[in-house]
DNA sequence: GAAATAAATCTACCCATGGTAATTTTGTGG
DNA sequence: CCACAAAATTACCATGGGTAGATTTATTTC
């Protein structure tokens, strides 16, 4: 966990850059903290600090803090970029299923690949933050997601004819089993993604259809 | 959050204290220091410092190190007792239960009243780590209970002829639900314990009983 | 075009906290 | 009685989050 290691680009000049016409490059300066931050929780894992993240960024911490805010705003902005990713990998998956089940099974596997392709960074996400609001650090992937979900349950509990305001509980319900499993997999890899992915989606998937209640 | 204000007992002088005889009064120690974290944690919330708690405990720093540990030691200890108590609530309100169905509604029950009543222990023993293993962290309480989930998920399915080999994933799983559901639940407040008792009970009820897959 | 003001950045610092080393006091065994 | 183990404290170190103030460049105003 050597964090103070190369990928340090020279420190800038003392006062306001040359060149700099007024707010323009604002936007690449946040991408690039964001992705120095990626960077170092890949290699250095999840206890990063926000000095290396700088420095790797190529400033320094008040820069940083003047354009993310705190620790917990990063992993608000690390949290939402990772959301976006998800849902982009997610959805793609799922255009290519042949039935609702199977697309249910695309979207366990794309979940399970991604966490696994950013392992620290999902931890850092669902785990990462300063320690006052650790509900809301928990719950922040899954707040987005709690709303897609719920919106076919509902429906689909309707259209059956039973208690649709189930919904945004078995949303959670179904994101937390999700998460865990994700969680003990990551942990244990005791098995293949592919037995995990078709062991939870069928527990997914009885929770989701059943209309027991 | 002001951490250093009164309930701080007078510190011992400063070598051996008189009159301790060999290893006799550790344990108490142990104990008085847990429940000075407890007492902290209530107030304080989960972002108490281990100075505070020893001072609180009438000890110092070194002490609190020596009988319990680092800060990760320290939740370890705390989610055990957590555990136990968790363990007994459940078990005392399942005993009542009038079939299986009623048995689980009942745990849920217990499982939230624990959790609200101890909400920033259950916070802290769930993501309160220092940072290095959060994976662990946030699945000690669970892997307790999972073998209990495990086990029974396990019998029943092989009795139904059914794959039993999804036991694991699907304890976790669950637990993972009822946690999700649990934060959600602090956070929000939406809804009474009642009624989350029962939609997460019956999103329960259908993973364990249902025999597909 | 100079002066004043705004913007962007760094340096240097503060403070809280986790963790440890050295020191002091008391008990215990030869 | 003396040496050594035990139990505690004081004092310290290192790290890291977060901020105030100095410094340099751009932009605006007269």
């Amino acid at each position: 966990m050597n964090s103070s290691r190369a990928g340090a680009t020279t420190p800038r000049r003392r006062g306001r850059p040359r060149g700099r016409t007024a707010a323009d490059g604002v936007i690449a300066d946040r991408n690039r903290l964001l992705e120095a931050a990626e960077e170092l929780l890949r290699t250095d894992g999840p206890t990063v600090s926000l000095q290396a993240i700088a420095t790797r960024a190529g400033v320094t911490k008040p820069t940083l803090y003047r354009e993310l805010g705190d620790r917990d705003a990063l992993v608000n902005a690390l949290a939402e970029r990772l959301a976006e990713r998800m849902a982009e990998s997610v959805t793609s998956m799922v255009a290519t299923a042949t039935d609702p089940r199977d697309g249910l099974h695309k979207l366990v596997m794309g979940y399970l690949d991604l966490a696994e392709r950013n392992r620290n960074l999902y931890l850092f996400v669902t785990a990462g933050g300063s320690g006052d609001d650790r509900v809301q650090q928990a719950l922040r992937l899954a707040d987005g997601a709690a709303h897609q979900f719920a919106e076919p349950i509902a429906a689909f509990r309707a259209s059956q004819g039973v208690d649709p305001e189930v919904a945004t509980v078995w949303s959670y319900g179904l994101l937390g089993a999700l998460h865990f499993v994700t969680l003990w997999w990551l942990r244990d890899e005791a098995v293949s993604r592919d037995v995990v992915a078709s062991q939870i989606t069928s527990l997914l998937w009885s929770g989701m259809a059943i209309p027991g209640g």
